[in-house]
DNA sequence: CCCCACTAAATTTTT
DNA sequence: TTTAGTGGGG
């Protein structure tokens, strides 16, 4: 990134237009690519097949907009799929352009939305300061509200059905009233009931949740007319990336945003749209050309990314679906080696082959390398191959580190002390570490609130006037203390956040539990404090784009000052900013390892080599009886494929753990459209005779009987020579290594080979155990 | 009020 | 296999 020092360029002569001439744009894009980046103004559709140059083409085209057009960084609004993706492109364009234009609406809807609220927050009845609910938080209170209603034994009002039906109803810009209005029978009208109290309560907490965002930004735009004036009149272009991927909420509300301008550029792939199960509707991208009869409509086919071969396996695949646009990917690059495709016997077998042939094949690096998978419950079995075989890895996904429990405890109080009125963080922490404040006077407090229409934490001081137990009452005073402390120091960020840590007993209790794990949970929320210190550094760096904005004062703007004005503090600007991040935003490239990841967050990304594992049908595709997704999966799966720069591998295993027993199972069906010519069908038995991949495709998962003790004889021949040599890895005697409930020691002895392997280690308590291979997840030390 | 032991359920995918 | 939720004893 530019220094500061290049903005002054600003005022003197632009700096040497770099690459942004029509001339030079000639050379670096192809005639469609062109195309895209030079149409203006007006709708237009780019429709861009994987690996297509289509964030190229975007970023070019911010660029040409705000250099040749005139239109300045703060009229176009970008939206993007993720907080990386804006990064990105914002970096990408201040190289273009040679300065950092500040695209301050560049982002997420999500965070456009959050950021467009805080303006104007009071409008809907919330503070400026409103706190985000994530999914757990909305658990929590929809359980709350459950009780409240007396609702506990009533399957139909279960927290996932209450949460699904306000989560629909707001993606399609339904209100509790009109909620009401629509419901026919008494269980609509029930549930549009808890809807109302639903949204009434998060009000009153001053939170919005995630769908919120969203939803209230369109009641923000429709009920103020005025409001909407402002912003639909200053965004003067309109960019949306993944498109495919818009619900119907986002879509009215870009509609609203728009103006009369109707520039707006949308880009997309139909076939790369891989959130229908969260309200995405492919029918959106579909239907634009009605939206917008005079669109220009441009396609991107040309793939520079992948192999021919894997190109080949992917257009194979996708072919069969029904309901696409026209348009057809090709390639100029080499048809490199053919795509792997290796059935194993099970989980862990292709653990060991998939980490094996990371190992023995010096072509790519671990940190060229992706293995992705349908669910993240499957990455465990990865996860311990390569711990075993140290090979580095990165998990995408999962448990987050803002959504460990540890962490979001410690958010908690920090979200109390931003926002006094959050109960459900109130109520999250009140107890946590113990302060023997149990549900029987916790239930009194919520009463007490409930009559004097208090939140929570400030009901506190009034405990004993509400015939609460004196030691209750006692306990609840100290709770508030602590409180009004933290409140009152005037400590940095990161000193806060340490304090809360500290004051709050929360170390204390961790230190008490001496436990291992206690100190990787002390561990993790003590790197909240490195995280403030982060974000802190971040605010400071004006390169990064957020913060104060460089050219400002170049700009005549109707846009209303930034978020980040004065009264936002750091504190709150902090606990935004992580509410909104995704895991994949916080990918670090990490140039030495594995990236292990769902096919979902594999989205946009590219690696030189990759691993598509569990294709097994049932678990890709994913099969629920009530689905009808299945082009979705077949999306998925495309997704997954066109990832790969050069080297692909397919794998699937003949039976696979799940929950407690084995489940056989057979190739997906996606294995069985793939054009063969492209495949080189790997190991003893694909294609060779029964257990062909490419067999019915009826058939489905088959509970297996067959205990897990009986599984080696069912198959006592390795399949693949070199397996079973090295299968207990790099286990020897003497090898020192750490177990995680037993500490660290020394391999005495391995008895027994593959599954059944034992192993002997001396720990450093002086006792010698004898452990399953398989179970015991040790981590080799050197 | 806290802790332990037992049972039941669980797996999509994420801003 | 793991985890969340419940009930009984301390």
């Amino acid at each position: 990134m530019l220094p500061l020092s290049a903005v002054e360029n600003l005022f003197d002569t632009p700096p040497a237009r770099p690459e942004l001439t029509e001339e030079s744009l000639r050379k670096l894009l192809n005639p469609s690519q062109l195309e895209a980046v030079l149409h203006a103004p007006g709708p237009q559709l780019v429709l861009s097949g994987a690996g297509s140059g289509k964030t190229r083409v975007l970023t070019y085209k911010i660029a040409w907009l705000i250099r040749e057009h005139g239109f300045r960084p703060h009229e176009i609004l970008a939206v993007t799929f993720t907080n990386k993706a804006a990064r990105e492109m914002r970096e990408r364009v201040a190289v273009l352009l040679g300065y950092d234009a500040s695209l301050r609406w560049m982002g997420t809807f999500h965070s456009i939305c959050a950021r467009l609220l805080r303006f104007h927050a009071d409008r809907l009845g919330y503070t400026s300061h409103f706190t985000i609910y994530d999914v757990d938080d909305q658990k929590r209170h929809v359980k709350k509200l459950i009780q409240a209603e007396g609702l506990e034994n009533d399957m139909r009002f279960s927290v996932d059905s209450i949460r699904r039906f306000i989560g629909q109803s707001k993606n399609q810009n339904i209100g509790p009233e009109e909620a009401a209005r629509r419901a026919l029978d008494p269980y609509a009208q029930r549930m549009a009931k808890l809807y109302h109290r639903y949204q009434e309560d998060l009000r009153n907490q001053d939170a919005m949740d995630f769908d919120d965002l969203i939803f209230l930004s369109i009641r923000l735009l429709q009920t103020f007319p005025e409001v909407r004036q402002v912003f639909s009149s200053s965004f003067r272009y309109v960019l949306i990336d993944e498109y495919q991927d818009t619900n119907k909420a986002q879509y009215q509300l870009i509609q609203l945003l728009m103006g009369p301008h109707r520039n707006l550029v949308t880009v997309g792939d139909d076939d790369q749209s891989i959130y229908g199960w969260r309200g995405a509707d492919v029918g959106i991208i579909l239907n634009f050309k009605e939206d917008f009869p005079e669109a220009k409509v441009t396609k991107l086919e040309q793939n520079y990314r992948s192999t021919a071969n894997i190109l080949g396996v992917a257009g194979s695949v996708i072919r069969n679906n029904r309901s696409r646009l026209e348009k057809t990917l090709w390639t100029d690059n080499p048809p490199g080696d053919k795509v792997t495709l290796m059935e194993l016997d099970d989980e862990m077998m292709e653990a060991a082959w998939v980490a094996r042939r990371i190992q023995s094949d010096d072509r790519f690096r671990p940190g060229q390398t992706a293995v992705f998978y349908r669910t993240n419950a499957q990455s465990r079995v990865m996860e311990d191959e390569f711990r075993r075989r140290q090979i580095p890895y990165l998990i995408v996904g999962g448990i987050r580190f803002y959504e460990r429990k540890e962490v979001k405890d410690i958010l908690a109080y920090l979200r109390l002390l931003a926002n006094p009125r959050d109960d459900v963080a109130f109520l999250r922490v009140i107890n946590v570490p113990r302060r023997g404040l149990g549900d029987k006077s916790l239930e009194q407090l919520q009463e007490l609130a409930r009559t004097q229409s208090l939140p929570l934490s400030e009901s506190l001081p009034f405990a004993a006037e509400a015939g609460i137990g004196s030691g209750a009452v006692k306990k609840m005073l100290e709770f508030h203390e602590l409180l009004v402390g933290l409140r009152a120091s005037s400590q940095p960020l990161p000193e806060l956040i340490a304090e809360v840590i500290t004051r709050s007993g929360y170390k204390a209790a961790l230190e008490n539990e001496d436990t291992e794990e206690a100190m990787d949970r002390l561990a993790n929320v003590e790197e909240l404090v490195s995280a403030a210190q982060d974000f802190l550094d971040r605010q400071d760096d004006p390169s990064t784009g957020s913060g104060t904005n460089e050219n400002d004062f170049v700009e005549t703007t109707t846009v209303p000052e930034p978020v980040e004005g004065p009264e936002s503090s750091p504190l709150e600007l902090f606990l935004q900013e992580i509410s909104l991040v995704s895991d994949a935003d916080s990918l670090k490239a990490n140039q030495e390892a594995v990236t292990l990841m769902t096919v979902h967050s594999a989205k946009g990304l590219e690696f030189p080599r990759v691993f598509v594992t569990g294709l097994e049908d049932g678990l890709f595709p994913l099969i629920r009886e009530d689905d009808e997704s299945a082009e979705e999966e077949r999306r998925l799966f495309y997704v997954a494929v066109t990832r790969a720069r050069e080297d692909l591998s397919l794998t699937y295993a003949r039976r696979r753990r799940r929950y407690g027993g084995y489940e056989d199972a057979m190739g997906s069906r996606f294995l069985l459209e793939i054009d063969k010519q492209h495949l080189e069908l790997s190991g003893r038995s694909v294609g060779a005779n029964s257990h062909s991949p490419l067999r019915r495709p009826d058939q489905r998962f088959q509970r297996s009987a067959t205990p897990a003790r009986t599984f080696e004889k069912a198959d006592p021949m390795p399949r693949y020579e070199d397996m079973s040599q090295d299968d207990n890895g790099v286990f020897r005697a003497g090898q020192r290594v750490r177990h995680a409930k037993f500490g660290n020691g020394q391999v005495v002895r391995i008895d027994g080979s593959g599954d059944s392997a034992h192993i002997d280690v001396i720990f450093s308590d002086r006792i010698r155990r004898t452990l399953i291979l398989r179970f015991a997840k040790l981590e080799v030390l050197d």
